[in-house]
DNA sequence: GCTGTTGAGTTGAGTGTTCAACCATAGGAG
DNA sequence: CTCCTATGGTTGAACACTCAACTCAACAGC
């Protein structure tokens, strides 16, 4: 990158805006989910993912594209949540490599419990907070942000998980709020 | 709360999209740093907030409301900064409890290496995807929720650092990206 | 001058995440 | 079949963040 294209004033503004309603925002949802659910929101993300499976089984490998989550992270969070009795981890007969992971019906338990408090604290910190014209705005950014991060490189080194976009639902599920 | 207020499909689809977006572009954000600058985002704000403030100096508590940090989390951070030699801290003289936390020459230019690269990237990576109503929309949104999350308590128990709306520039400053 | 409370800041244990290295199997190319 | 690379997944060390406990000083009220 030749010379450096610096935010102008309305950008910079913007930006620290984005940053500090982010942060404020998953900080109380990540409270919220730990204090009373004992989990973070990660393994709440995970969770849900095999709720909404086939069977409530995924492989490893699909279960950490579509939690947004590096190989490296589901294994040790699937690692914890077998501790828990929440998901169990089942070899792979077709492929010797690989390994399912099924959520429990401990687990579901457990997240339909959990489901509840987490949905209201994000209707609470931001549904409720926006007119509906500011929520579809949101929407339309946030769509428009995932499509651009997910298909080009961007930073050229090493990359990381492809990131594939999330496939969508499909099946009995917990009504979450991912 | 009587019973859950469960979010519509739409609501549904606008938290995962967001959820979605900010996990990319803040883990993008993130590795870009740690990459190129060796330090983590959280840090990168701390030396903004210094080089903000009058004679690159504040107290460690105002530093942490600032910088939307726990007092504890920046007491572990600037003990980090310390030892990599871009933060100072001395005692107060007027508040014996207190100490004061400045960044050094080294810490400066430290940020001044880092600051091209990080705005680079939250140029590329947010900006250069949103049309201008876009990000209009965005900053609109964003600070509402900083609003909504900054004065009421929402969850009882516990609370947290108290978020005062930041004070924003004051001085010299590198030309940064917060 | 005491005593209790609040505020500033630190500390350590526990937990989650990352990165790089690693093992094992799958699937070609020769 | 044999190598060779790619894929699926795990592991351990390093590091950051959280929580709760703690220290020490300020500032009441009496």
């Amino acid at each position: 990158m030749a010379h450096t294209r610096w935010l102008d004033d309305e950008e910079q503004r913007t930006w620290r805006a984005f940053l500090t309603a982010q942060r404020l925002l998953f900080e109380r949802v990540e409270r919220q989910l730990q204090n009373e659910a004992r989990m973070p929101h990660g393994y709440y993300e995970i969770l849900v993912r095999l709720s909404e499976a086939p069977d409530r089984t995924l492989r490893m490998s699909r279960l950490a594209d579509t939690s947004l989550s590096s190989r490296s992270r589901l294994s040790h969070a699937v690692a914890r949540l077998e501790e828990a009795g929440w998901v169990e981890r089942t070899a792979c007969e077709t492929d010797r490599r690989g390994a399912w992971a099924r959520l429990t019906d401990a687990g579901l338990a457990a997240l339909q419990a959990a489901a509840p408090g987490h949905v209201e604290t994000v209707r609470s910190l931001l549904f409720d907070a926006l007119t509906p014209a500011q929520a579809a705005a949101l929407r339309d950014v946030s769509e428009t942000l995932v499509a651009h991060l997910t298909d080009r490189p961007v930073w050229p080194a090493g990359d990381d998980t492809g990131c594939p976009t999330p496939t969508q639902a499909e099946e009995e599920a917990c009504p979450e709020a991912g």
